[in-house]
DNA sequence: GACAGGAATTGAACTAAGTGCAAGTCACCC
DNA sequence: GGGTGACTTGCACTTAGTTCAATTCCTGTC
């Protein structure tokens, strides 16, 4: 049992890993103190609980978002850049979407972001309450485009504990999903062959809805021909 | 305790209320033994677990939801409704969301829902893979706003389960976010008073994300050579 | 160099929750 | 009225968050 060296900052990075491996319910205190090499409770000296564990891994996950320079760029490009560094972050890390709808979190880095991501809409035009809702719909789209990645490490972290083969499992989704468009003609087109990457079927729609969502907010800014370069 | 009438359909629509109420966390058997009026495990005669009680309840909501007739409108008013209805009931059921996020659910009820959708992207145009990502692209901006009704039951389920003031903690989140906001001229503006609802601040970003998003989607059509490349 | 005191860690134990199991209970049919 | 099978129950096992008293280690002081 090593001795000294356990830090907070230690405890959160194992915890992220743990997150990414597991999801929300994948990080369990005694888990986190075999990865550590000590005993679950001994972390409790330096974190509250685990609540307070995932709200400082959440806050650590903010701060490594880059934020583009707002000198540099178009508010277009710099929206899209800030964006796609979410969007890129999220999928890595997809427990954030599980944390943000179960914990009342905002921290330092969070605020830095957001400050940041007003920024770009105010200088693009927005203003007031509008700005808000820009800068809002961008977010919610990106986080929704989560819920694929998260379901996918819930479902390896069922097979892994459960034992069972992925491609059975996989392969029963899928005929049963066949099952279920056999009376719905444009979902039966659409089904995914079971060699495919399940992902696959979202590949795309995150870039195309964010140019779409872009595009849709530039319309609506109060003084388009100003912004348009 | 009440003999019969121990039913399937009653168990999910008890299931339902409770994950209304708390969430997904909220939702314990043997809570919902109590509701029911027997034992916990009375309920594992009709349900295999609990994971399948969420796939069922999922599949219910999805049953719920209104589809709109497709020769009575064109494809904006039947995609508008379609998305506002949707995002009603992920805002009255935000564990949908942690559902989502956590089993992989596709059942009959989500079946006749994307067939549908789909049947409206393409009576728009959308063609293919394009019919995919906008259909995909308005499915996560929908559920993308269901992350703050799922924070604010979360954090109401806290509340009770630990007893505490709601005014006293909203008030304490209130000044923390203050202090942190006091570095960035962009965030204090936009502080919520204490007074406020705290879902106020997302009242409004739905309808307008989503016509921008539509007014995207409608500018990427095939058959609109309008917009500048 | 011994030692006091605080910092850090540990193992045992309590609680809540999902669930398997064997025994019990009821309704209904011969 | 007794058997059969559908349904229900209490008990107990397991995992997980957390508390707590006890223990160990480090550090500064005499």
């Amino acid at each position: 049992m090593p001795r000294d060296g356990l830090t907070t900052d230690q405890i959160v990075r194992a915890a992220i890993d743990l997150l990414d491996a597991d999801g929300l319910d994948g990080l369990t205190m005694r888990g986190l103190g075999q990865r550590l090499g000590c005993a679950a409770t001994a972390v409790y000296w330096h974190v509250e609980n685990k609540d307070n564990l995932v709200r400082l891994a959440v806050d650590e996950l903010w701060r490594e978002v880059r934020l583009p320079d707002l000198e540099a760029n178009d508010w277009r490009a710099a929206a899209t850049e800030m964006a796609t560094d979410l969007h890129a972050m999220v999928t890595r890390h997809p427990w954030l979407l599980q944390a943000l709808a179960t914990h009342l979190v905002y921290g330092p880095g969070k605020a830095r972001h957001d400050d940041h991501l007003f920024a770009v809409y105010e200088r693009a035009g927005f203003v007031g309450e509008q700005a808000d809702r820009a800068v809002g719909a961008v977010f919610v789209f990106v986080l929704g485009n989560a819920v694929g990645p998260a379901a996918t490490v819930a479902l390896n972290r069922r097979l892994r504990r459960d034992g069972g083969d992925a491609e059975q499992v996989l392969g029963e989704a899928v005929a049963r999903a066949t099952d279920l468009a056999a009376s719905y003609p444009r979902l039966s087109a659409r089904l995914p062959s079971p060699t495919d990457d399940v992902n696959a079927v979202f590949a795309g729609t995150f870039e195309f809805g964010l140019a779409a969502l872009l595009d849709g907010l530039q319309a609506r800014l109060p003084d388009q021909e100003t912004a348009a370069s």
